[in-house]
DNA sequence: AAGGAGGGTTTTTTT
DNA sequence: AACCCTCCTT
């Protein structure tokens, strides 16, 4: 029997609720991942299969953790293994197993966002609306809207109620035709394909009904409409649901994520039986305070009340910078002080902030100060040009059919194969249905290309075919080919041509290493490598990270909002406190309190990662497109007060520079202020002596 | 076909 | 400021 001493009552009463629908409404730091850990044991200690238990989370880091936890508590003896998955890697492995019942390829490709954008520009392109009335961008975003909510390309083009929805539509119906073409499915795909298969193939429904006692679903606040229908089908025949989530943490609307999907869980589940998880052992009840203060300013939510746990000692600071780089600095010594002076540990500490384009001055200052960080998310490394062709190279040698990746690398590096001639090749492929290879033999026939450039194309097509060939006998070797693929196209010896400097030389020679050891580290974990597994492990952004910069090694985080859902940290700095950057300038001009209330639970989610200490800065002027503008503090800085409405005290500016632009008295150091409200520190603590 | 100059656009968040 | 696209010259 699993040993339930450690939870308090609320967790017990949801870890020993083992059948029915069951909801658990738990707030931020109340242990919810540890419940749903300890039922997924509990239900195993209990005689369920493991592998008759299927738990979706958010994350495959999640995923992975959750396996871990759950065999330490369970103790090893398992001989099948609990099913722990994202709701896409889920959907993925069902795919693989009976997609060509919907007439796709079981080898289908995954696009990423990039390829995504690739294919709307071409399907913009045939459907002859130029750049100027629509960019792929809208089209992408709103074929993804159409998907979330279940509409097919057809069904879009019957229901268009706008010009621009109508043109989407046409887009929508191109973009999937050359997706079916190219053998590749998108993200959203990967779920609405499901839900298909499960709607048009009732034995196959069956197949996987049959499969699952058991489902426990965890964030639940942030699933959306197919999601919803995903699980409604798997549970149906016996409603042993579990679902665990906080609709003040809901953050993914703009992805399709659907509160009232756990505020209507009980309707929607006959015999519910709902569990509330109140007690807060993560923050200090001035944290805790400051962030229930603000969260009430939201309408339309569960009205729960955390009980903090902590004493409320006075962990909470706002302070003022100049501009953002004072910001960074200021911030990234404190950090550094706290390491060296005080014994306090790199991986105690977060930098949270609301755009990617944040982190870059932090990143900056935390290198010259010689502070160890990892920036946490971020596509950053899969962004980098280099990195994209060579994923491209890739894609191309793992899929034949692939024309998003074929056309972005056959003439990069150059091997004169011009866009004219590819151009051509490509409109009469369009025209008559057939391959790019194909056409290119019709027209070397027909003599419409110029010989050394079909010479160019041939040559590149035999390159292509050794390495799949190359990978397929040999998929334990994919770095060392890789490495090979590199030197052959002249990857190397291109970066050195263009790259004068010698400083941007080497870290664009680095990062194609770096590439090189994600498929070393992929290899080596991996049961059965394969080059289809490395891409559809990067698609699904299921890599391990390197095992000096994982979850262990000590080092400040740096990340968003949205990809630090989940954690805590003892010390939390919160940067750019802004109107416009949070509550995101986009958000504003919605103008609409459900996209405010959205930025809302971002700070809240924020707020809430911090154990011990939290520091809220702004920067009182910051550099937008080149040109810098003074910024106006964000309105939850005032919402977190206890008197709604009072001002904030006119904080001191930090300024330590030398143009005298902000003068005035200034105090030796980073200002500390409090905000009013704020019981005193009960207990001394080092931010009373501000260490500069 | 390649490379460079000039002009226009951009930044929300991610499985 | 940084990036991408287009156009122009070679």
């Amino acid at each position: 029997m699993l040993n339930l001493s450690g939870l308090n009552s609320s967790q017990r009463d949801a870890v020993e609720t083992l059948s029915g629908p069951l909801l658990v409404l738990a707030g931020a730091g109340t242990g919810k991942t540890r419940v749903i850990t300890y039922r997924m044991a509990n239900l195993i200690a209990r005689g369920i299969q493991p592998d008759r238990i299927l738990s979706v989370t958010f994350t495959n880091k999640a995923a992975r953790e959750m396996r871990e936890r759950a065999a330490t508590l369970i103790g090893g003896r398992m001989k099948r293994r609990p099913v722990v998955s994202t709701f896409h890697a889920w959907c993925v492995r069902v795919l693989r197993e009976d997609i060509d019942s919907l007439g796709y390829p079981r080898q289908f490709a995954i696009y990423d966002r990039g390829d995504q954008e690739s294919a709307a520009r071409t399907a913009l392109r045939d459907i002859r609306l130029g750049d100027a009335a629509m960019k792929p961008g809208d089209l992408i975003s709103r074929i993804s809207t159409w998907k979330m909510q279940g509409v097919s390309s057809t069904a879009a083009g019957e229901h268009s109620e706008s010009d621009f929805d109508f043109l989407a539509s046409m887009g929508y119906r191109r973009y999937q035709k050359q997706l079916r073409a190219s053998g590749a499915v998108d993200f959203d795909d990967l779920l609405l394909l499901t839900v298909q298969l499960f709607r048009e193939h009732p034995d196959v429904l069956r197949k996987y009904q049959a499969r699952y006692d058991h489902v426990q679903i965890d964030e639940y606040q942030d699933t959306n409409g197919v999601q919803f229908n995903l699980i409604e089908y798997l549970v149906r025949a016996h409603n042993n649901l579990c679902v665990v989530g906080d609709d003040d943490q809901s953050i993914y609307g703009w992805r399709g994520a659907e509160v009232e999907h756990i505020i209507n869980f009980a309707s929607h589940f006959p015999g519910t039986r709902t569990v509330r998880l109140e007690n807060n052992y993560r923050c200090t009840r001035a944290i805790l305070d400051c962030a229930n203060r603000l969260v009430r300013h939201n309408r339309n939510r569960h009205d729960k009340t955390l009980i903090a746990h902590k004493p409320a000692v006075s962990g909470v600071r706002i302070q003022v910078f100049k501009d953002e780089e004072s910001e960074a600095r200021r911030v990234v010594e404190e950090i550094s002080y706290l390491i060296s002076e005080l014994g306090v540990k790199a991986k105690q500490v977060a930098i949270l902030f609301r755009t990617n384009e944040q982190p870059r001055v932090f990143e900056q200052e935390l290198r010259r100060q010689k502070v160890p960080y990892q920036l946490v998310g971020g596509q950053s490394f899969f962004d980098r040009r280099e990195i994209r062709d060579l994923m491209a190279y890739l894609k191309t040698i793992d899929n034949h059919r692939d024309e998003v990746s074929l056309l972005r690398i056959i003439n990069t590096p150059p091997r004169g194969i011009g866009a004219t001639s590819t151009e051509k090749v490509l409109q009469n492929a369009v025209k008559k249905g057939v391959g790019f290879w194909e056409m290119v033999d019709e027209l070397n026939r027909l003599r419409e290309i110029p010989v050394r450039t079909v010479q160019a194309m041939l040559d590149f097509r035999n390159l292509i075919e050794r390495y799949r060939s190359a990978a397929q006998t040999a998929p334990d070797q994919l770095p060392e080919i890789a490495r090979r693929l590199m030197l052959d196209v002249g990857y190397e010896s291109e970066i050195a041509r263009q790259y004068k400097d010698e400083a941007q030389r080497e870290a664009r020679q680095n990062l194609l290493e770096e590439f090189i050891s994600t498929i070393a580290l992929y290899v080596e974990k991996a049961p059965a490598p394969t080059l289809s597994g490395f891409l559809e492990s990067m698609a699904l952004q299921d890599r391990d990270e390197e095992s000096e910069q994982d979850e262990e090694s000590d080092r400040v985080r740096l990340m968003t909002l949205h990809s630090a859902k989940g954690l805590e940290f003892p010390r939390v700095y919160l940067v750019g406190m802004e109107e416009g950057l949070l509550p995101h300038k986009r958000s504003i001009d919605l103008d609409s309190e459900k996209a405010i209330a959205e930025e809302r639970r971002l700070a809240y989610v924020g707020i809430t990662r911090a154990m011990d200490h939290l520091t809220l800065t702004r920067s009182a002027s910051r550099m937008k497109w080149g040109k810098r503008r003074d910024s106006i503090p964000s309105r939850f800085l005032f919402e977190m007060q206890e008197e709604p409405g009072l001002e904030l005290p006119e904080e001191h500016i930090d300024n330590d520079d030398d143009d005298g632009f902000f003068s005035g008295p200034t105090p030796p150091g980073a200002t500390d202020h409090k905000l009013p409200g704020f019981p005193a520190a009960s207990e001394p603590n080092e931010f009373d002596q501000p260490p500069f």
